[in-house]
RNA sequence: GUGAGUGUAGCUCAAUCGGCAGAGCACCAGGAUGUGGCCCUGGGGGUCGCGGGUUCAAUCCCCGUCACUCACCCCA
């Protein structure tokens, strides 16, 4: 019996983890320009990190952490998401990281135990930045136009970027309670899940799906009436610059985040027709996160995670092709088989990407693995020649044949890798 | 957590109203050939997801279980 992997978790294999490369370095690449440099965290946490920020009564603290007791009795979490951690590192070293504004990047696996389908699972990823240290609303458009543009670098077409706003503390209360006492008047007309949610999350009532839900919520107040003038002001300003910058967005608001720490702007980058999995990218700003963490220090921040998995399958199917071996060497009779490695090794030191069967398969056998190797030149150690120091080779691409000499075809594949390159 | 669907060869899938398990692709060998592709011949490969039950007999029917998929919920 083998072993089958963990529910909700997969194994990324050749030739798809080159497409995760890709990515990878897709994203590197643009928060580089962006002026973001890398942040590494631990994958575990201490449970009280994801409590305190995230929220307690959040789905994710409630029923969807990887959590357990380590061998000393504390109690670890395996991250579910990749802000929290990146604070917390924030204010452990606060000195090494320099002077505001602190712009990080990060890129890695989170952990949610959910019920896996598709464009979801148990371990997944996200390629997330945030900038630390500015309440400016330029940085907020920052962030956008970062996001905004390793997206379409992506190639990813027909995504729409919705904002909205939350309020603050000043003015977000007030807002609460009003939404709250509609949602009251409405009870009897909103689905089962949102008579639920209504007490603990009321703002997620304004998010639900379902139709009788919007149909009765569709004159529910609006959170931009409710602005305090420095929040009001503040996504004006995102909005202008945002305007300004040619960026395309649809103000939304009704958006709501599924975790407690976003204040002011919010943002999603979604694929209309996408049913619930349509959010491939979302993010915020989280001016009390530092605090609600402990520190004595108040730390304005604004940042983004995307959902890589998500992105990965937005972008479609399209197979890259496995990396194609330069020569491949064929052996004609399994006494050939030391010669022939001696080549492979000395051929892969020049760098010259080269394969060969150890197996004593057939000559015939071996040319159909030279031919999906993708190899152009194939190189055949048999009787005739190769006793002699000579070898066969055969250009794929041309259907040529002739003996070359060891240095000659030495000198020939190393000019065929330079010409590639240049 | 809720609901539905699917588990048969390495892959994609058939079939048996309960009676020795099938195809295509892939793989291996041989033939043909200008040493590979196209073609021809042959071959290897299955605890029919797992465990019970019914039966002379179960891959098929029943119960349970696990896994995967999709949707809901939630989220990226």
């Amino acid at each position: 019996m083998t072993i089958p992997p963990v529910r909700g978790m997969k194994d990324i294999l050749p030739p798809a983890s080159a497409r995760w490369v890709a990515l990878e370095t897709a994203f590197r690449d643009c928060a580089t320009r962006f002026g973001f440099t890398e942040i590494r965290t631990p994958i575990l946490e201490k449970t009280e990190l994801f409590a305190r920020s995230v929220g307690e009564t959040t789905d994710i603290v409630e029923k969807e952490m990887y959590t357990f007791s380590d061998r000393s009795g504390e109690s670890l979490t395996m991250r579910p998401e990749g802000t929290a951690p990146v604070v917390r590192a924030l204010q452990a070293h606060r000195a090494a990281l320099g002077e505001w504004p602190v712009r990080l990047f990060y890129t890695g696996p989170m952990f949610r135990h959910e019920r896996p389908q598709k464009g979801r699972l148990r371990q997944f990823h996200q390629f997330g930045a945030e900038v630390f240290g500015t309440d400016s609303p330029l940085a907020d458009a920052e962030v956008l136009t970062f996001l905004n543009r390793f997206l379409n670098g992506t190639g990813l077409r027909g995504i729409s970027l919705e904002i909205n706003t939350l309020g603050d503390p000043d003015c977000r209360p007030a807002y609460h309670r009003k939404l709250s006492d509609f949602l009251s008047s409405r009870e009897d007309r909103l689905c089962d899940d949102c008579r639920r949610r209504r007490g603990q999350n009321p703002l997620r009532v304004l998010d639900c799906k379902a139709e009788e839900c919007m149909r009765a919520t569709v004159d529910a107040p609006s959170v931009l009436d409710f602005l305090c003038d420095p929040c009001r002001a503040h996504f004006a300003s995102v909005e202008g610059t945002l305007g300004e910058s040619g960026i395309p967005f649809v103000r939304n608001p009704r958006m709501v985040r599924g975790l407690d720490y976003y204040r002011r702007t919010t943002f999603e980058f979604i694929i209309p027709g996408m049913g619930a999995q349509n959010a491939v990218a979302a993010g915020g700003r989280y001016d009390g996160l530092a605090e609600i963490l402990g520190g004595k220090e108040r730390i304005p921040a604004i940042g983004f995670a995307i959902g890589v998995e998500r992105l990965l399958m937005l972008l479609g199917e399209e197979k890259p092709r496995g990396l194609a071996s330069d020569v491949y060497l064929v052996t004609s009779g399994s006494r050939f088989l030391p010669e022939a490695f001696r080549w492979k090794m000395e051929l892969i030191g020049m760098g010259i990407r080269t394969e060969m069967d150890y197996e004593d398969r057939s000559v015939k056998s071996q040319f159909r693995r030279a031919d999906r190797s993708g190899a152009r030149f194939v190189v055949v150690f048999g009787e005739s020649e190769a006793e002699r120091g000579k070898v066969g080779v055969r250009d794929m691409a041309k259907g040529a044949q002739e003996e070359l000499a060891k240095e000659e075809a030495f000198r020939r594949f190393g000019r065929l890798v330079d010409d590639k390159e240049g």
